[in-house]
This record gives structure tokens, C-alpha cells and sequence, in this order.
DNA sequence: AGGGGTTTTTGATAAATGTCAAAAACGGAG
DNA sequence: CTCCGTTTTTGACATTTATCAAAAACCCCT
């Protein structure tokens, strides 16, 4: 629960008093490598704070699974269409490893909202932040060859490299898991 | 204004005195055809709303313009990471028609921020809806055929395929303008 | 309506990547 | 340590899309 103060407070500060509240609005939740956090078709009623572990959003397409997000430690993890629009999520999420996590409740975490504002501009800056990532990647994804996305990842966050089966990479960068195996061969 | 203050309350509802803030805290801008708003390497100050007209953000890549983003009536616009960042502008902004903007500073936003935890709310959720779009997007260009990406185009937003010039539509679909010329040709 | 610049289309070819199938390597369980 | 299932690699080939170049169409301006 420390680690999630000590982490948020860099999205911006907290009262102590703001951070009084916060320890009782997340249930701690431990799973085991393979396990599902959420099903595609369910409604995702929760945000998550990845403590320590690492997961996977995939979906199916023409029965494969496509891998497009990945989570690790401090991360904040959701379905995040199905989480703010209350509609079923397409998505699986799963863990890569054994983690832990803290949850918090759609309707917790707007009560928060509507109490603090500290919490609201937290919250709203976080989002430039994760908007700003979704962006660059997005700009990668589109004009890169698959050699230059393997060399991004590599540089920029090896520890996907090291952490995830090659499979689940490939869809992430969105090339046939051959091709990344035939680039890596390569150095 | 009007126009603004009714289309930024879709995102969450302000009390009259918090609207009444507002109209000060705007400029109102006039632009032709092919102006720029931004150019590359300029720091982004300012948050626009599009009241009417048309614009796109484009960046030079191997000597060739990519557009990414276009915006339309009642969009926000800005470079986006630079206003957040405060770095300059790896893009440039420039209009596709004569339009008419609303410019606010990040001052000036700030402090409607800050002051009027209506307006942070306001704003995380906007942004919610920005990222809900760019994730589709993203989801959309990584796995879909050229040919899909048109269809999803003219179900979705056939409105830029019948305003904005061809060669601009194909890099923001991440293709090609020879191959997206073949596609249109087949119906 | 005519003319010049811009945008779009068409054609030929090349490059990058995907697909399918099978072999090899890896890794955990007993 | 060995075996079995999973993951990764390799090979042959097909497909999609990009690229370059030139022709055609379009559009605005006077």
C-alpha cells in the first residue's frame, strides 16, 4: 500500500489527510501465473495497482490471440473501454507471473473523485501521462519496420523482452511471431 | 462560446458560476486555408476548441508528411504532448479550411484547474473519452488490411473522406496514397 | 473557357511480411 | 535425469503493400 502512496504522489501530492483516505478504498488481491484477472464479455468493475508481477490484455481475432498491452509493477491496469463505459470488455487480462495487486471499485473510486479534488487532478494527470504513451506507440506502431520496432523495444523497455514469451511480444508489436524470431536471430 | 459551453458540458455538467469563468479565459481565433496554428519546433501554449472548420497535425518523416491526427467542428485540438510537456512540437498544425478556434493558454487552464474542481472533473473525463478514441484507432491500424481500414473510415467517419485530400487520409491510415487510391477504385 | 499547378490514378516491379508446416529447443513435472 | 508439452526457429512460398515513374484528372484563377 506504500508503494501505491509513494507512487501516485508523483502523478502529483496528496494531503495527508487525502492520504488517509486512500488504505481502505483498495482490496488486496493475490494471483497465480495464468490466471485470469478478467474474462473477455465481462464488465470490468475495477482498477488495479500492479504492486509487483506482470499481466497481459489480449483478445481473440479470426481465433488467435492478439496481445496488445502489458502490465508490470507499478502500473495501473484495467480494461479501461469496459471500465469507464460499464460495457462488457473484448479483452482478457491475465498474469504473466505471480503478482499483486490492489483494486479499487468503479464506485469507490468515484466517490474519491467527487470528494477530493487533489484526487480528480491526480487522476486527470495521470491520464495525460498514459495518453502521451498510448500516442508514441501508436506513431511507432504505424511507420516502423518490425526490425525498428524490435529495436525500440529492446531499448526502451528490454525488461518486455526479458519477462514475456516471444508470442505474446510479436502481437504486441504487431507482427507474426516468425518474423520477430527471424529479426532476433539477426541480432 | 456558446457553441463550447454547450458541447464541454456532453463531458459533465458546470454550475453558472463556474460557465461564467469561462468566456474570459478564451480567445477567439480566424484562420484561412493551409495557415499554420503550430509549427514544428515551437512549443505548444495553447489548448484550441474547433468551433468550425477543419485542421490536421502532420510531422515530416524521410522527407515526407505523415499526417496522424485531423480535428473538426467541436474538436479540441493542440499538440498534445508538447502543451503537456512543455518541449517542442515534433508536429505541425495547420488548417484544411478557414476555420474559427477558441484558444485557451495552459495558464489560464491551469488555473481553471485549480480553482474549479467542476472544470478538473470536466477534463478527466474528456480525456477518458480522447483515450477510449486512440485506443481504437491503435487497436484498428495494427490489424486490419488496407482495404479494412478504409471500410471502417467511410462507416465511421465519412465525413473526412469527403473533406480532406486523399494523399492526407493515407498516411493517417498508414498507407500508402497509390494503394489507397486502388482500394477507393474497387468501390 | 483556358492554362498551370496540384492531386489522383495507373502500371510495373520490388521489398517486407505473413502463412503453413515441420523440426528444434526449451522447460517444468515427476 | 528423462519425458512430454510448449515455445521458438527454420524453410518454402504466397500475399500484401510500398516504391518509382508517368499519365490522367481535377481545380482554381483570371
Amino acid at each position: 500500500m506504500q508503494q501505491l502512496l509513494n507512487h501516485i504522489q508523483q502523478y502529483s501530492p496528496l494531503t495527508s489527510d487525502t492520504q488517509n483516505a486512500l488504505p481502505d478504498c483498495f482490496k488486496k488481491i493475490a494471483l497465480g501465473k495464468n490466471e485470469l484477472l478478467l474474462r473477455e464479455g465481462q464488465i470490468c468493475r475495477h482498477l488495479y495497482f500492479l504492486e509487483t508481477g506482470a499481466l497481459r490484455g489480449f483478445y481473440n481475432l479470426d481465433g488467435k490471440e492478439i496481445t496488445h498491452w502489458f502490465g508490470f509493477e507499478k502500473d495501473f491496469v484495467t480494461s479501461f473501454h469496459s471500465f469507464i463505459t460499464g460495457e462488457p470488455a473484448v479483452e482478457n487480462i491475465q498474469l504473466l507471473e505471480g503478482s499483486i495487486l490492489w483494486a479499487i471499485s468503479k464506485e469507490t473510486l468515484t466517490e474519491l473523485l467527487n470528494k477530493h479534488h487533489e484526487i480528480e487532478r491526480l487522476v486527470r494527470i495521470a491520464y495525460e501521462k498514459y495518453y502521451i504513451r498510448l500516442e508514441e506507440r501508436f506513431v511507432n506502431a504505424q511507420f516502423k519496420t518490425a526490425k525498428e520496432l524490435y529495436e525500440n523495444l529492446l531499448q526502451q523497455t528490454p525488461y518486455i523482452i526479458e519477462r514475456v514469451p516471444l508470442g505474446f511480444i510479436a502481437s504486441y508489436l504487431g507482427i507474426s511471431q516468425e518474423t520477430l524470431s527471424r529479426i532476433r536471430s539477426k541480432f
